[in-house]
DNA sequence: GCCAACGTTGGC
DNA sequence: GCCAACGTTGGC
């Protein structure tokens, strides 16, 4: 079982709205990084750390966990979709994504919260230029944010 | 296969 | 709303 830290904008998608779904599908993913991620190393049942990202203030809101492997992102395919991909067809898709449930909401552990813990200095999350949706998180960095 | 131009992300 | 950082695109 892995960590992982999943980003989304409040606007878009927060932890509220999980919490009310109870289970989602992370669609609109058109980053490789990010998809390969999801395609190669997510399992069922790994742990996510939810950020709100682009807000004030940024950090980490909740936890999720992987609730179904990789399979085709259907707005790939979707003409009216702002995530179309013309290049993509349902023989070779090229954008996939996981589902993820709502586990629990945690207390705002802001991006200047996480800063300053040294414990956390490596953080993908921290570094400079660093926007990558979907990053790893160490099992040492998931203890350290989940005592927070 | 290089790299300039362009688009996007996301903190500030 | 600015802009640094970085990923992608496409001409050559």
């Amino acid at each position: 079982m892995r960590y992982w830290l999943m980003k989304s904008e409040p606007e878009a998608y927060s932890i509220d709205m999980l919490a009310k779904d109870k289970t989602t599908p992370w669609t609109g993913i058109r980053n490789y990084q990010a998809r390969n991620f999801m395609r190669d190393q997510m399992s069922k049942g790994d742990r996510v750390l939810f950020y709100h990202s682009n807000c004030e203030p940024p950090g980490v809101v909740g936890i999720a966990e992987v609730s179904a492997l990789a399979y085709p992102d259907e707005t790939q395919f979707d003409r009216k979709s702002k995530y179309y991909d013309e290049k993509a067809t349902r023989e070779n898709p090229r954008w996939l994504h996981v589902d993820i449930k709502f586990v629990k909401k945690l207390r705002l552990i802001s991006l200047d919260e996480l800063r300053t813990n040294k414990a956390l200095a490596n953080m993908r999350i921290l570094a400079r230029g660093n926007r990558l949706s979907i990053t790893p998180v160490d099992p040492a960095e998931w203890e350290t944010i989940t005592k927070m």
